[in-house]
DNA sequence: AATATGGTTGAACGATTGCTCAACTATTAA
DNA sequence: TTAATAGTTGAGCAATCGTTCAACCATATT
């Protein structure tokens, strides 16, 4: 029980349910993987970064192009490019001046879709 | 172009590939998807709400139960789950003085599951 | 009515976030 | 070599976020 919890006394009451708590702690996944998936969301959760990995499964875009299109600048955007690489969701390759960058994960396209169906209801 | 940037104006350099911008801007979804999308991820992007939904994808639980099992107040859970359920994630019942909450939306699962195949990598 | 319990709420707090700005590196062209 | 352009980086700032705390409401029990 607690399993997930960093401090299970902070906990201020006492269980009402104990079969259920029980039930639900075994069936959990792994704390590692939760923080993982939550660290993952938060990546997804910004409007920049969305819209450069929506315009990125449609193309290979390079730093200029991408604050061409988002009407920002180059240095927000690659802030925010930093971010998608350290997430390992994008990859890129340079050509002289220019880098180039595009999607590392093709299940970004699934995950966007899944998240589209909730949204448009 | 730069339809999805509140000051065009922003941007601080010049357009290198404007065929590449102007296709991707034409295939791009609107920006009010896209706006609702990120804060739908905004709101996965948080450990102790990743750990609620995937308790409730399990079982009905109310706020006690959850507080034993992720070891946390009432209060922040109650926090949290208001916040689930203004982004319609969770609903609820009352019997008594206990307030039971559920998944709203099956697609949750989904969602998480796409996450984890990135997590698991 | 008084007490206890489940749950909610708002203010306050430290922590984190995203953008801006300025300085910087790297590559290309004159 | 000098200038221009593509991109990166770190500090700073306002804004947002998640938890705590205390007070509160609602229901049930005595």
């Amino acid at each position: 029980m607690c399993a997930y919890s960093v401090d299970a006394d902070r906990c201020d009451c006492s269980s009402i349910h104990g079969d259920v708590i029980e039930a639900v702690s075994e069936h959990m996944p792994d704390e590692d993987n939760l923080l993982d998936l939550a660290e993952l969301f938060k990546v997804f959760g910004d409007s920049t970064r969305v819209k450069i990995l929506c315009a990125l499964l449609q193309a290979e875009m390079c730093v200029c192009d991408i604050a061409v299109l988002l009407g920002m600048t180059k240095s927000s955007i690659s802030h925010q490019l930093r971010i998608l690489k350290q997430s390992k969701l994008v990859k890129y390759r340079k050509d002289g001046k220019v880098v180039y960058y595009s999607l590392a994960d093709e299940h970004v396209g699934n995950i966007f879709d899944q998240g589209l169906v909730h949204v448009c209801e």
